[in-house]
DNA sequence: GTCTATATTTTGATAGAC
DNA sequence: GTCTATCAAAATATAGAC
């Protein structure tokens, strides 16, 4: 199949090389920066000038602030989906969804800076004005489901005990997650974020797991 | 015992009633302000707005931004402390050091202006340029050795089993809080947080208590 | 102890040339 | 697509009157 010659032209030019590549390295930039200082800390005047490139030229690729933060924060999902879901794109259930994310924290643990920004503009967005606000409450509200979903499916399957609370299971679990992220970032990496959680998936299953004889 | 008049003048004349109350007004806004919007995202002229008061008087009393955020930290620090300790003052050891903790989040699930402020500036001040940088290093320094200690008193009395790792658990224990926190902000309170915590304080004890018989 | 006035930067964003 | 020039608002802080 081919396009006749004046779409060609028009897709050749909308996504130039040259163009893209200046996004990409002003969308790095910007996520390395609202890491560490937060949306709220950071100028688009920084940006910029770590990029390389004038305010405006920046504005003319991300119009606002705002904009900038929604790419980081799309870009960071990204980079994080299908994490809970097995090569065919369906989710983890039982207990495959908790080494998934024990395989995710040790992912995480040599990447700094993609934890960092969770966890600042997490905290950040708790704030009913910030522009991530419902986005923070989606991934929480999200996370919850998702592995209340795995816990229910299980019970069902027969490898956990009838008797897990699912939601508690989920609320604490995440909360591990995210509060050793804490640690290991205000302790600059030596705490081992990734061993820490690996001891809390063995005592969960001491409690709740149901082994075929 | 009576001072001479002259120092009994300069007492009372440091403490006047009205500076005082002028001052344990700012503070409380600016509490309230930076737990919402985190330091960075507080101005003074905000502040002292709130307080009815001009900027330059807010900076009568606090000179600068970062000696604003300093008294906000101490008073948070001071409205927290003997929370692990008992009535003489004495570190609180062995269970009885988890049992205050449980104690402390059922409090904190009262005072969402508490937890708000902790759990923004925290995630701000990961940064190591932010001024409460070393403080929040220094909490969790502090956290983890007295949980360490309370938990190697426990061996040693008896009370919990030889095998507990305490770093690990004492890490696992504060993660369970402070992540607990991020998702009962994000849920607007619809979270049991006392509650979850309890429950993971139960499985805690399933697994590393020892009962006399 | 509180005010007005002011200085100096920095901020997010726009207009328009090339 | 990138720039210079510019704007209006907001930021932290100081000086000095009352």
């Amino acid at each position: 199949m081919s396009f006749p010659r004046q779409y060609r032209r028009t897709l050749t030019e909308r996504s130039s090389v040259a163009g893209d590549e200046a996004r990409a390295k002003i969308l790095a930039i910007a996520f390395e920066l609202m890491a560490e200082k937060g949306y709220r800390g950071t100028s688009i005047a920084q940006v910029a000038a770590r990029a390389g490139i004038s305010q405006s030229g920046l504005l003319h690729h991300f119009p606002s602030k705002q904009d900038l933060l929604i790419a980081v924060i799309d870009y960071r999902q990204q980079v994080d989906s299908r994490t809970l879901t097995d090569a065919a794109g369906h989710p983890l259930l039982g207990w495959a969804a908790f080494d998934a994310l024990a395989e995710l924290v040790r992912k995480n643990s040599e990447r700094p800076q993609v934890v960092r920004m969770f966890s600042t503009l997490c905290a950040e967005a708790l704030d009913a004005d910030h522009p991530a606000h419902t986005w923070i409450q989606g991934h929480f509200a999200d996370g919850e489901r998702t592995l209340v979903e795995a816990i229910e499916f299980g019970i069902a399957d027969g490898t956990m005990h009838p008797d897990i609370p699912p939601a508690t299971v989920a609320h604490l679990t995440l909360a591990i997650m995210d509060g050793l992220q804490l640690q290991w970032l205000a302790s600059e990496g030596s705490l081992d974020m990734a061993g820490e959680f690996e001891a809390y998936l063995e005592y969960l299953k001491i409690t709740w797991e149901i082994v075929e004889e």
